[in-house]
Parts: structure tokens; sequence; C-alpha cells
DNA sequence: GAATTAATAAAACAAACGTTCAATTAATTC
DNA sequence: GAATTAATTGAACGTTTGTTTTATTAATTC
């Protein structure tokens, strides 16, 4: 056989990213092999390289495209200048939002970065570093206005993203949390953390306010 | 050729272990192949069968034995029966000290899960919730005598972890901060995320003041 | 409805994989 | 110093890997 009847090259490849973003976060990019992916798919392992020429391209445009993701929703999401609380509040509300959404694509964004070849690596890690800088830039202000408490800004960064981001390992939607009681519940622990003085926080909790609990 | 002149089971096994751990961390446990490891080792692919018998088998000794010897150290650092904050501040130093001394193991142990057969996955996450079960322990009696002020327990230990393992992403030993530095640091936001009434850190801070720094 | 383009299957490729086996040599025991 | 045990090599096994090539059919264009 060829050319399958309804055969339709979008579809396919948006079947074939959708498909490899659940296997790679499941299995591991090593792991995970183009037939199986072909499988999932329901197509010949062939069929994969009109898409993408090769393996790590697959990877790197769905590491790329996550990444690039992530900027424009936080440029979307970016109160316009508004004071150094509102702002970290509205980063960890969308970091938050974000990941939950798209669990496995962050998976794979985080898990496998060493697949890459350096110079790809390099482009990954320039986005996340803007990324990251935007982080910093708020903590920056609010340290500088008295607002925040905060020892060491680069290393209060790391540690707020790894934090947000390790919401995805254990956190599965319709358990015993929502969305909204777990960003709740992040959102005050970043506020204490970064020793925010204003209670510019008990506001966004005030509608999330069941999440109290233990 | 065969066995080789100063050749020694016990030190061959060690070095084994060793290279082990740092292709696996660097390289992913997929990505390397047995016979990598045995060039690292400087000794052929056939030889590490007498000391492990399969791949699997190797990848799950050396989770257990970093699992079992976290459990092992916190053990021995535990204090016997002190107040809430500074049991705290014991598993947070703990943690954070043995978690830089074994970075890559700790990268193995963390990211290589989906590798093991379920059976073993089941053993190695039994050791790792025993873990944290001591940390929700420890926030839960601080909850109740009313020195933390925290929303959720479990979230706030899974969190709490998190952000105290991602130091192994960035921390680079000999870089711009210690390890006491980024220890008192990170006891310091401890402190602050868990509402910590009495200032507990504060006298483990003294010692590292020089930590300040942004 | 013929010609062209798009999308796929089927088969094959060399390379690399984890693992096994038999042979061989060093170290140890008696 | 002969016999035994410990440690390793080198070659081979069957599979699986990512990828390429060629042929074939569906959809589209003219």
């Amino acid at each position: 056989m060829a050319r399958t009847t309804g055969s339709d090259g979008e579809k396919t490849e948006a079947a074939v990213r959708e498909a490899a973003v659940g296997l790679i976060a499941r299995l591991g990019y090593e792991a995970m092999s183009m037939r199986q992916l072909a499988a999932e798919v329901g197509v010949q392992a062939a069929a994969l390289y009109r898409y993408f020429p090769t393996k790590e391209d697959l990877l790197f445009t769905l590491m790329r495209e996550h990444m690039e993701g992530l900027l424009e929703a936080w440029n979307a999401a970016r109160p316009a200048a508004a004071e150094p609380a509102a702002r970290l509040a509205a980063y960890v509300e969308n970091h938050i939002a974000f990941h939950i959404a798209r669990r496995h694509a962050t998976h794979v964004s985080n898990m496998e970065l060493r697949s890459l070849s350096p110079e790809r690596l390099t482009r990954i890690l320039k986005l996340r570093t803007a990324y990251e800088k935007e982080l910093r830039a708020i903590l920056r202000d609010g340290a500088e206005a008295g607002i925040f408490k905060i020892d060491d800004v680069g290393l209060t960064a790391m540690a707020l993203i790894q934090m947000m981001t390790g919401v995805i390992v254990w956190f599965r939607p319709g358990e015993r949390l929502s969305i909204a009681e777990v960003t709740a519940t992040y959102l005050s622990m970043t506020m204490r953390l970064v020793g925010a003085k204003i209670d510019a926080h008990s506001a966004a909790r005030r509608h999330a306010k069941d999440a109290v609990a233990f």
C-alpha cells in the first residue's frame, strides 16, 4: 500500500507531535523508538521522516515550541507596570497554570536537554534564561523597593522556579486539590519566601480560600 | 588475553559503580551503553557482567544504595527530641549537604526512575516516601504547636523538597557561593516559607552571614 | 480525464545494542 | 609446584535501532 484514504499532512504532523510528547514524557527520548511513535500515530516509521528529518529534530521542535510558548504566555499575562508584589503574583500564577496545562511537554523540556546537540542545547537554554531573567528582575525591584526581603536574588529565583515547576511531578488533575487551590497555596508560600511585607497575595488568595487545609 | 595483572574484583566493582553514576548522570541511563561504561573503567563489556547480571540491575543497585544512604544520613543527623524549628533546620541542612555531596547519584535517582521494572520502582519509591514522611511529621508538629504557619502540609513538604533538591541543577562547587552560604540561604528561605514564628534559623545563619548578597 | 503533487507503505541498510560463551591468564591454595 | 579459583578477553548471538530508497496510491490541478 501507499497513500491512505483521508490522509492529511497537517493532521498527521499534529498527531506525531502529540504522540511524541506523550511517549517521550513517559518513556524518555532515548527509550522511545521511531517505530513505537509511528505505531501510536497509526502509521509506518518511514512516514515520520516526511515531517521531521531526524529524531533529534523532532525533540528540538517540541522543546523550542514549548519554551517559546512559555515566554509568549508570560508576555501576554505580565502586568503593564505594576508593583513588584503584583508582578510576582502574576508570574507565579502564569507559571503554575502553564506548567500544569502542559505537564508532559514540561517534562520533556526539563528532562531531555542532554539529548540535544550542543548548538541546540544552547538555543533552548537561552530561552530558559530569558524567562528566568524576568523573575530575577521582579525580585530585584521588590528587594530594592524594600517590599521583599531577599538574601540572594539569583539563588531565590532558582529556588522559586524549582519549587513551582515541581508541581508537575506530583500534581494529577482531578485529585485532592484543584488547580486554583494549588496555585493559591504556592502563591502564599512564594510571598512568604520572599518576605513580602504588604499582603499583596492575600487579595489573590481570597477567591480560593477553601484551599487551606492539612 | 584474559585476566590482567593486578586485577581485583572489589576494586573493579567500585570503579564500575563510580563510572556508571557519572555516565548515567551525564548521558542518561538509556543513552549509556555497556561498552561505553566498560571503556570508562578500562575493561571489556563482558567483564561488567561478573558484577551486575543486567544493565537494569546496575541501575537499581545505584539507586537503592543512594536512597538508603539518604535515610541513614538523616537518621544519623536527626536531633533526639527537639522542637520543630530545630528539627526542620537539621532536615534542611542534612538534605542539602547530602545532595550537593552526591549530585550525580541524586540526578540518577531522580531522573531514571522510569527505566526500572514496576517492582523495583515500587521499592525505590517506598524509600523516598519514607524520607518525605519525616519532613511531613516535622511540618505537622510545628503547625500544631503554632510555630509554623502552613496551609497544606503535604503540599508544603513537596514544595520544600523540590526547592532544596533543585540545588543540584545549578550548584557547582567552587563557584560564586560556598556550600555553607547556599545552605544558610536555603535555611532562611525555608523558615520564611513555613512562616516560622521564632527565629530559630537566625542562630544557624550567624556563622555564615557573609552569604548575604545579590 | 490526464498529469501532477502529496502522503504513505514496504523493504532494506549498516550500525549499535545488551548479553552469552568459551578460552585464557593471574592469583591463591594446598 | 601442581591444582584451583578469580578475573578478564575476544568473538559471537540475535535484536533493535535510526534512517534511506523505491514503489504505490490518494488527492489535486489543469
